[in-house]
DNA sequence: GTCTATAAATAGATAGAC
DNA sequence: GTCTATCTATTTATAGAC
């Protein structure tokens, strides 16, 4: 029990935050997911968080540390999440899902997400700092240690981690990045936006990645 | 006979390209792809080009007309080999599979189409104008094709198209465009880089996209 | 903590000579 | 087709008053 409080509910500590500091981050991570680290602008960061420019530069140190902030908030709850899920006491298929759902939900509170991540992949994760590497191997071992349960009680069968990774996450980011390309596919022709709700498309992606598991795809 | 040339090999008249003109689309598909349109520089197009700047403006109208110009090519490429795939005499499960390995042909043979579509699946498709757009709708009416032909046959379930896409692309995306991050994640840690081959990817992903197609994953 | 003013660099784009 | 020179706007960042 100290354990699993040690090690899922890490303090994580907010450094105290003042409400200009906080207006600044979420305008801050809005505006980088809309336009990009490079596309991305302190004025209008600013401007959006209705602060003085240069407050940019009291609480964080650059534009560049403000968006490495964002990234490893961003990762750290993930991995805070998915580490939970690996130490509950379910069976691996449910820790599966759980592990679909934990990720989709933390996509879902922070809509900078998504768009933030694809980017961040197509530029070879320039700005992932130590921190951020940190989390994100975190959130794959949490993965790997649900792998080995499920291996060791033979209901999975062993696959490439980053394999079963990428056919969660890669789903999972494209819908939720992709609502506003879908909706103008849809505008433009005569090809159905095909609503998908959120919920359908978790349920999908579990199912997925339990078939490949329990070796209904090979 | 003439059907399939006409719709298959359609003209695509490749605008006659002086060489500086087709030194600086290179020299942008790669600027674009490492820095996203906002990030790209057009001074550093033309100095990795070795033309003069003004040329850009001279070849192309603006530094968006470039750009777009550079998502058509993409997508109309992509768009020609699965129109040709859908129409070819094969059976629809071939038919998928060598979907799947046009898409991966094709984005082998362009370094900078996984980043750039990524990059532009975050943004929401700005840049995206009605010629693009049109080459998208026409690699998802190619798949619609197979799939309709798969279930007429009874072979295949009807599955919903844009999930189906959704688990093809986003995973090929995925693999091509983190080739980067994943060598920086397998360096900082000790979890395993994972060297998994093009080929191997592939193969995947094709058992992925034919398992939901033959009830195997629901 | 918050503001104004401004420095210093770089951006996209164009005019006009050749 | 190619080049130089340049305009104008915008960029990140900081100095210093309050």
């Amino acid at each position: 029990m100290q354990l699993t409080i040690q090690l899922v509910n890490m303090p994580r500590p907010k450094a105290a935050e003042s409400a200009s500091r906080a207006r600044l981050f979420a305008a801050a991570a809005t505006e980088f997911a809309a336009r990009g680290y490079a596309g991305a602008s302190v004025d209008r960061i600013a401007r959006a968080a209705r602060v003085n420019k240069a407050m940019i530069y009291y609480h964080f140190r650059s534009k560049a540390a403000l968006y490495r902030e964002i990234l490893n908030e961003m990762f750290d709850a993930v991995r805070h999440r998915v580490a939970a899920v690996a130490q509950a006491p379910d069976a691996p298929a449910a820790k599966i899902r759980r592990y679909v759902e934990a990720i989709a939900e933390e996509a879902r509170a922070r809509p900078h997400f998504p768009p933030i991540w694809l980017r961040e992949l197509a530029e070879g994760g320039e700005h992932l700092d130590r921190v951020s590497l940190s989390h994100i191997r975190g959130v794959l071992a949490a993965l790997h240690a649900i792998l080995d349960e499920g291996v060791g009680d033979g209901g999975f069968r062993p696959v490439n981690p980053l394999m079963l990774q990428a056919s969660i996450i890669a789903p999972l980011m494209f819908f939720s990045a992709t609502a506003q390309v879908r909706r103008k596919l849809g505008r433009h022709g005569a090809f159905a936006g095909a609503a998908m709700s959120p919920a359908a498309v978790v349920a999908h992606i579990q199912q997925l990645a339990l078939a490949q598991l329990e070796g209904r795809v090979v």
